[in-house]
DNA sequence: ATAACTATTGTTACCGATAACATCAAAATA
DNA sequence: TATTTTGATGTTATCGGTAACAATAGTTAT
């Protein structure tokens, strides 16, 4: 391992200049400079943020704490986010909390533990207000990403869940649907609420009838187990909904296969539409219809914040950035 | 901040005591072990790791250090890896390097600097050699995963290449396919480069002739700029390969788009296959014929091996295990 | 009862870096 | 020339935790 006492040595100067060239702090002579820069470069020294972070408190490590990383929305976060941190200098660490607030609240630990610089965040749920409590406790600035939390005061980046819903639930109705489902997320993440009110607001607002039954509840990842869905959907037969729509893309997807399981053909007997966009490869079969957001900048726009906060550049008043959706049409979805 | 120094204060004892309650190591007696237990959940204690791994050199950190985070089938990897980490009492940092040498050095860097307890690797091309040896200097063991690379000995998790190259294939050779391309990944990488072998053996095999013209150079990355296939393909319309081979699934997507561009179908006019699955919404729309590789485990027993390697109950010898790919036949290839 | 041991707890030094202060020589000013 | 200022570098203490050793009290053996 070497250190700065290392290069010291070889330098001939003390740990503390050694210190200042690395820091770029202070005053140093070109001479010693070039001497300590010679020194470092053939020592192949690595800074050790262990004892850095100890004494400085600050660190370059952003993180991403996303819930499920096999979902294409969040990688293309990921990846706005990390080229950004990228260009001003910092890295990213991803952590996957998989929708599990026990898993949130040990990353947490974690990232406190590490003395990470700032974390951008999709909490799992609004349980998860206790782990944002803990990022301000230890004084690290944070950007809520997608889902709010209320009574959490801080910088955030959000979809309109309202314009996306009424956008895409309008696609259904101009194609003659009149009963159309939702089958949403845990109504304990924010966007799963405020689809389903504008939901119902939609549906009031073209004077179609809003029926309890058609309400469906599911969750945002990806995992088979919901077969309830299709036990529910079956057994409506006769008042069957001729559209669903899906609150995320895997609950979608999900939808899709158990629908299929029961003989069900999507669009010919039933359209599916749903919030998020799938990864690249449905450009191949271009099937399901989506309002889709620009989850690339909601990383990058999302870690622009989070360093602004972190170098004191930053308005003091907090920020909310409200991020477009877009409706695209593809085949999942049919005239009624 | 909360410190062992104000548990101690508050439950009356030594630092010393209250870090061995933490760590559970050395002899304290069940009345103080109880007095500190309570002083550090009043406190609301999380410990420094900074602190820590100055000291004592060891962490429950382990990081997994992918080419590109885009790609389902590093989620996969990162969903295994996370997943025994978990199990284990680890946590586990992802780092996307995007199959870019500098991004990965930095990381690498990064993590010596953090004091990381082991990292997890699909190193970006040949050059990571540099890399790993970092890593190697600082005594933190590492598992190469999906990825070779000569001159470095440690534990290693692969796919079979060579098997899942020819599986393929035969695949396109028993549909009648006698002139079939190949899109590579650069050849700096190992798959790429066994990928290609396993090509050339299997036309031998069958006693086919290897044109020099369809053996294609792309990369592994999901971005569109590779016309250069369209053009290559579009050239020799008369000669032109009835099947095409992608060594990847996003040389594949690419590929596809490309000659739709020029208005060549898949599968009428063409065959495309490709190794390594989509994400799950392929289930939607079969579409891709594929060798699928076991990602789950790649990372799940990335991670085991690479606890047992840091808790030093492997064996002394490196192992490499090599996990068997599945061939899944969909609709982008037909008879010829 | 005393030596010898054991269980439990405390003390000190140190990990590597940096903040804060100290030093010293050269340059600027009076 | 004497004094102040400035630039360049060094010294010391500290961050929070733990390894190594020290100390104390209570047990057991002799």
């Amino acid at each position: 391992m070497v250190t700065i006492y290392d290069i010291a040595t070889k330098a001939n100067v003390s740990p503390m200049t050694v210190s200042r060239v690395i820091n770029k702090s202070g005053k140093v002579s070109e001479a010693t400079r070039t001497k300590v820069e010679n020194a470092i470069n053939e020592l192949n020294y690595i800074p050790n943020s262990s004892a850095r972070s100890l004494t400085s408190k600050k660190s370059k490590i952003l993180s991403l704490v996303i819930t499920d990383i096999t979902n294409p929305f969040f990688t293309k976060v990921a990846r706005g986010a990390e080229d950004k941190a990228k260009q001003m200098g910092y890295s990213l660490l991803l952590c996957n909390s998989d929708e599990d607030i026990d898993k949130e609240s040990d990353y947490i630990n974690m990232l406190v533990s590490t003395g990470v610089g700032g974390v951008l965040i999709t909490p799992s749920e609004d349980k998860s207000r206790k782990n944002l409590r803990t990022l301000n406790k230890y004084n690290i600035p944070f950007i809520l990403l997608d889902r709010k939390i209320e009574g959490i005061n801080c910088d955030a980046v959000h979809g309109d869940s309202q314009e996306g819903t009424r956008k895409i639930l309008e696609h259904l109705i101009n194609k003659g649907h009149r009963k159309i489902a939702i089958i949403n997320g845990p109504l304990d993440i924010s966007t799963a609420r405020e689809r389903q009110k504008a939901y119902i607001e939609t549906l009031n607002a073209y004077n179609l009838p809003v029926h309890e039954e058609l309400i469906l509840q599911s969750h945002y990842k990806n995992k088979d187990s919901n077969s309830d869905i299709s036990k529910l959907l079956s057994v409506k037969l006769e008042k069957r909904p001729t559209a669903i729509f899906a609150a995320n893309n895997f609950i979608a997807i999900n939808t899709i296969k158990e629908l299929r399981k029961i003989n069900i053909r999507v669009p010919e007997d039933i359209s599916v539409v749903c919030f998020d966009d799938l990864d690249p490869s449905i450009d191949l079969n271009p099937f399901l219809t989506v309002v889709a957001q620009p989850a690339y900048h909601f990383g990058f726009t999302g870690a622009q914040m989070l360093i602004e906060r972190i170098e004191k550049t930053a308005p003091p008043e907090f920020r909310k950035i409200v991020l477009p959706s877009k409706l695209i049409v593809r085949n999942s979805s049919a005239h009624n």
